[in-house]
DNA sequence: GGTAACTGTTTGACATATCAAACAAACCGG
DNA sequence: CCGGTTTGTTTGATATGTCAAACAGTTACC
């Protein structure tokens, strides 16, 4: 009856997430490097959010500060952001090509749901989604 | 940039959808009345946690109090606990026939996800569900 | 080089979710 | 009816995530 527990077990929250998730892609032009000014607008948060946010983040080793208060994911955090990246894809394209879910809420459904799928799920998922792309039945 | 703060404006929280479905599971036998103590097992939390978030349940709407001390589910929180209880279902149900992940990691996901995921993608899935049962291709 | 703007951090507040522990009310056994 | 147990609530902590506002340090421009 401890199921449910598993939600708040998980890596990483949805706010966390997001936070690794923007720093890679501001970061994506800067070498990795991001700002903490640029993270807050991205999120549509404070600076101070985000700063707090951080804080937590970096003791998790999860990013790193560099010299011009700047930060970038560490190996683990690159990582993460690209587990969760890989299965919002997935499930994106499996709610609109196979469910036929509109645009906008394929996003916001895949949107709330990657950080939460379990890894295994997500693969079983892509590999499904090749098959399923061959014009096999599965 | 916002759409991940969908995930926040959810209707309920993962802890307050598994409040009201212990309610209803546990009221099933008693004409829908549950104790405090009772819903505080099933979830495995204190009975002061359970006391605290019926009271903003009950601000909310969605549980009712009787005379003996006992709870309920409103008609509206009868109604949330349906749909997440036929999401989680469907999802489950996807999860395992479909893609062949296991019972226990079915269950782990699809608890996570049941409240998030869209009214509309749940119907989606269902009704692809049948269709697959049925042996069409979509 | 001085002032103004921008950046990042901190602080105090609030909301949620949890715990342990104290408490009061109700219930039950005798 | 009296005393002990059970029940539900409250209180004081902790943790996360957010805001606005104050603050300190940096940058930039003239």
């Amino acid at each position: 009856m401890e199921t449910w527990k598993h939600f708040e077990a998980n890596q990483l929250t949805h706010s966390a997430a997001h936070h690794l998730r923007a720093i890679q892609e501001l970061g994506a032009k800067y070498g990795g490097w991001a700002r903490v000014t640029d993270i807050a607008q991205d999120l549509g948060v404070t600076r101070g959010t985000v700063s707090i946010n951080l804080r937590s983040l970096k003791k998790r080793g999860l990013v790193m500060t560099g010299e011009n208060r700047m930060v970038k994911l560490s190996p683990r955090g690159r990582l993460l952001v690209r587990d969760i990246r890989t299965k919002k894809t997935v499930i994106k394209s499996f709610l609109t090509t196979v469910l036929g879910v509109g645009e906008r809420y394929a996003e916001v459904d895949s949107c709330k749901i990657e950080h939460l799928l379990s890894q295994r799920t997500g693969v079983r998922l892509a590999q499904w989604l090749v098959k399923f792309r061959q014009g096999r039945r599965v």
